[in-house]
DNA sequence: TTGTACGCGTTATCAA
DNA sequence: TTGATAACGCGTACAA
């Protein structure tokens, strides 16, 4: 391997003018300049990453922690993510968890060790309280409200775009609303957002036998559905957390010739374009950019994105 | 911050015999082990991972290059890539491409400058052979057949597959096949094995002006059925490059209230499913697994993976 | 079994 | 404007 030493040695000049050399920096004469970048050019030389890094003490690069790549808020947040990291010189390594605790406390531990500059949480299990401690070493992000602890956080504001999802429900009169989340109420920031926009909207709470948590894919769409169908809950709305996921309840009811109950969805997937139901935008990828300048330490703080509901 | 020399001076030990204790190595007795072991608890010390990879020549990294994350041939793999990295101790580092050549060279460069240890090319628009003096410096793998290029490699075998499906097309005698493939045929490797596939099934060359490319997504789906459409070409069966492309072509029927020809997908998705069209299930989850397998030298050589028709 | 000293390849400080 | 040399933090021959 040819190093800066070896420049250095054939171009008759010292490490640290051929360093200048490679960093374009000044007090460098531009016929000493030529004649170190004739010798790089010939010995074909480029720096080592790590040893830039370990020198520079930072690596430029942003760990990103996702339970499942699978799911379209992930591969969204992951999608904006990507974009800004790109657009700032950074690469993005991707950290999966499957919602495990002591997987996440593992790579809050590799920031400390200073495998990335910075970590993103796309979604996590463990509480947010136990990651303060971890911001000296490095940017730690979530993606979601981290309410009053202090914390760098992108996330999109469900509040509104939930209650207006819920106040259409309500003036078409629907009266047994099921609730399909994806986990549960107290650890699920999307799944408290949805129970609390109930709560504003109705005025009550949402009736207990209604709502399914641990939702998270078309399959386990079906399966909610099926619950509700073998247990005569004849809910007359159903509120997924996801097309796909109103799809898979959508297809229960169309492979038992019944007739569904209206539903709606989120992510503004294909799926529910195909099946006309009303979706809600929460524009991940704008997040996920969010996320990574603060992450990146180009901004500081909390970082609302505004979400949209559609009707159809 | 904490180094191991803290821990060799407060201990009493040199910083050797410290660094046998982190790496579970021999020929440390039980005691000075328990004794560093305490200090280091005390410090709260933790190695740095960039000061190690320096030492040890190598990052633990890999890179894989997505030209773009939505496509779900992309998630697919990378999720194979994933799962295999973490269960071998692996990060994996997303290095987004957008097909540009110039990027893609880019992070070969990277991968030269030991930024990480192998370099995984999902896709790529740079010629395969442009890649070949870059092995030297780190595993490179690409997830297509490379012919007769001596690079490691790991893909679908998509001929069986693909000819199973133009057999199914050929005993319902449909005349007209459209063919909608991703990118042209002389940079594609899907483009170019469709071609031959329906060749060696149907015995001709398909025909030039039913042949669409630069397809990847939903909306170019609907595209390319409007040219279909305005130019009168009337295909009475379409070869789709994915499910999601081929409910983007049902859909310019749908709106033009007009009978759609019979469809065909691929990837076994979602709206494939939805839709009750057949399709081709790559099993790309397995490429990525095998992929990674050879970026991290636990396999050389090249990796077919099989995959299945799914008629409907 | 333990310690010394050097190498890994670069950047940064300070002197010249 | 250029150069010598000390960090950066760890791993590891080799010596003891």
């Amino acid at each position: 391997m040819t190093t800066i030493r070896d420049v250095a040695r054939i171009s008759g000049y010292s490490v640290s003018t051929v360093s200048r050399v490679l960093n374009h920096k000044n007090y460098v004469s531009d016929e000493v300049r030529k004649n170190i970048q004739k010798v790089i050019a010939e010995l074909d030389y480029v720096p080592n990453d790590v040893a830039r890094d370990l020198s520079r003490g930072r690596t430029m690069n942003i760990g990103v922690v996702v339970p499942n790549i699978d799911h379209p808020y992930y591969t969204d947040i992951v999608r904006g993510i990507m974009a800004a990291a790109f657009a700032a010189g950074y690469n993005v390594l991707m950290l999966p968890s499957k919602y495990d605790a002591v997987v996440e406390h593992g790579y809050l531990d590799q920031l400390r060790r200073h495998a990335f500059d910075g970590l993103i949480f796309t979604s996590h299990t463990m509480p947010v309280a136990d990651m303060v401690p971890y911001k000296q070493y490095g940017e730690v992000v979530v993606c979601h409200d981290p309410g009053q602890i202090d914390i760098s956080a992108a996330f999109t504001e469900r509040g509104p775009s939930y209650r207006a999802a819920f106040r259409w429900v309500q003036r078409r009169h629907y009266r047994r609303v099921g609730l399909v989340l994806p986990r549960d109420i107290d650890i699920s920031a999307t799944s408290s957002a949805t129970i609390t926009a109930y709560k504003d909207v109705f005025g009550v709470e949402p009736e207990p036998s209604l709502i399914r948590t641990g939702v998270m894919s078309y399959d386990d769409g079906y399966a909610a559905a099926e619950y509700y169908g073998t247990n005569n809950l004849a809910p007359d709305f159903i509120f997924a957390n996801g097309d796909d996921i109103a799809a898979g309840v959508l297809q229960y009811y169309r492979d038992g010739h019944l007739t569904p109950p209206t539903v709606m969805g989120q992510e503004n997937q294909l799926s529910g374009q195909l099946l006309g139901i009303p979706t809600i935008d929460h524009h991940f990828r704008d997040v996920g950019a969010a996320a990574l300048r603060l992450a990146i330490g180009a901004a500081e703080g909390q970082f609302p994105v505004h979400s949209d509901f559609i009707p159809r």
